[in-house]
DNA sequence: TACATGGATGTAATCGTTTACAACAAAATG
DNA sequence: CATTTTGTTGTAAACGATTACATCCATGTA
């Protein structure tokens, strides 16, 4: 006969849930040796070991974290800032950390800057609250001033951007080699007035990197750019590029956008004007999104391994929690480019 | 002159960081007021409560979560379970529950499920272990059996699904009517073949309603579906369908997708097959996805109000940890038809 | 004056773990 | 055989907050 649900096992035994106490009187050891059964489990006993394990199964025992939290010192929690959760490319970045995390028996506190540094400031706050361990920062935030945040700082990893003032690791790729790579091929399609829709370079150093990289092949090729437009990594800002673009003299015919977001954007208020990609222009993107396989038409892209970033980071970063004065190896970071 | 940066102000009398304890010392106070300075400042007097306060600003104190939280059995933390975190429309959600919980004071921890039941079983275990206090469950899962979770289980709130067989208050919009509504346009469009791509209505409470809408609505207006393709929520589904409908002896002439990446699918594997959107069929998409304004061809879609939904559910989730018995009043939730 | 009332505060137990230290037995060493 | 070493377990003090209860003092009331 199997046992019954283990809702039923300890039926009358213990009034709420049971404790390490509980699990200690009914294995007959001592809470400490339960603890060290729990955590490392190799300095118990075998024998003691399997009753303790009984004990924990027959009770149903789960451990409480809050109380490990307080005396650890440890949440087992990471923070995670990003400016916005729902950004196409941010999003799939934290499902390669969330599940990284979570297979480290770490969890994920998700906060949305909306890219106000004071709330940014009040989120690190959760880290002396022993609600967080270490913060992972995706994606752009003005650069830090030197007062803040400078004494006994917990562990932290920059993603996709590195922070301005803030020595951090960063995880990210080139972006500077990758637009070039993408640049040149739209040369080698025989184009020889080129655009870029940058993203805001100078505040963010992947968009500062792109548009380096934007230039610097240009001049390897000992072309000009033709035409350049500053703005946010979203589909309002390629919309707002392309009514631009219209009214230039001497339009690009190949512009190479900051993000798949301002691509999409850029090619919507084309097509609404009247205009056909790639007929009257070429039009290239950057991070690979999911849409842009689906897009019409469909767009040319550099790949971001989203998922791997992600992956990185939080290695990273745990790394990091476990020995956080050693210099950590930084073999995927992007230190190439000056912001 | 201005005071120094907070970190310089406690030098040399606490060696980490400050406790309650410290506070009271240096206020000259028990450890009891200082708690009650923080936690229900009108019991404490004036006077007091201004030495408290100046003791907090100058000793750096902050609230040590870990402590408080087992002390008072609660985190202050809600556990959003999501298939997928990076679905635009989850995406969309998360960010009004991140902003309501936010300001109410509650951290979220984020959790992908991946629609795998045994993941969400060990996810549920985060609430034993004090990690959170209260469960969101966004989106589809597999019906939940009986003899599962049935006991002590924490507050509760689904987001956009009902979960079949766990009576938990859902936060939706009623997909039902939606659909209706959405497929009463193509037929004042004048179109008599429509089709339906729907979601895994199955598995699905929302596919289940727009689908049931779909039929109904035809049914009113005495006419027959002409096709239906069952699927799930993502482009590909939506790609796969569209090599389905070109194969179609009578093709419908328009087409009712279940979201909008599904109408996104669709319409780029038409595309890509020559046919073209409105010319060849007419599509439209339900959700309101950022990307519906700037697609190509635009996409006619039901808006769903994802900022909304997330603050509703939060709201929701909130009064049901204050009160955990009463029934809460369900006003935006989808109670219409049966799964 | 004597006593009840209420406001403000302090004392100390408690939440459920972890872990330094002590204790002890068995095994290894001289 | 005496002594050290090793392995296993227990005792009890933390971790840093909250809160029931007691205490004290200033009022109000008879």
């Amino acid at each position: 006969m199997k046992v019954q649900s283990t809702k039923m096992k300890n039926a009358g035994l213990y009034n709420g849930t049971p404790t390490l106490q509980d699990v200690a009187k009914y294995a007959q050891v001592s809470t400490a040796t339960v603890s060290r059964a729990l955590s490392q489990p190799d300095v118990v006993s075998k024998s003691t070991l399997r009753r303790v394990n009984k004990a924990i199964e027959e009770t149903g025992y789960v451990v409480n974290e809050a109380a490990r939290s307080l005396r650890r010192k440890k949440s087992g929690v990471l923070l995670v800032m990003v400016p916005s959760v729902s950004s196409p490319f941010f999003s799939l970045v934290m499902r390669g950390l969330e599940a990284t995390a979570t297979k480290a028996g770490y969890g994920i506190l998700t906060a949305n800057t909306d890219d106000d540094t004071l709330k940014e400031k009040r989120l690190f706050s959760y880290v002396q609250q022993n609600r967080a361990d270490a913060v992972l920062i995706l994606g752009g935030r003005p650069p830090v001033k030197k007062e803040e945040l400078l004494e006994n700082m917990p562990p932290i990893v920059a993603v996709n951007e590195r922070i301005v003032g803030l020595d951090v690791p960063t995880v990210a790729v080139d972006g500077y080699h990758a637009a070039k790579e993408i640049v040149r091929y739209l040369l080698g399609l025989g184009h020889t007035r080129l655009g870029h829709i940058s993203g805001p370079a100078d505040r963010i150093s992947s968009a500062a990197d792109r548009l380096q990289g934007f230039h610097d092949i240009l001049k390897e090729s000992e072309l000009e750019p033709s035409w350049t437009f500053s703005t946010e990594y979203n589909m309002e800002s390629g919309a707002l590029a392309a009514r631009e673009w219209i009214t230039l003299p001497e339009r690009p015919t190949a512009v190479f956008c900051s993000c798949d977001e301002v691509a999409f954007g850029f090619n919507s208020a084309l097509y609404r004007n009247g205009f056909r990609v790639p007929r009257d222009v070429s039009v290239v993107g950057f991070d690979d999104v999911p849409l842009a396989e689906f897009s019409i038409p469909s767009l040319t892209t550099i790949r971001q391994p989203h998922l791997e970033i992600g992956i990185q980071a939080v290695r990273l970063l745990l790394q990091l929690i476990q020995n956080p004065h050693e210099t950590p190896d930084l073999t995927r970071s992007n230190r190439h480019p000056p912001l």
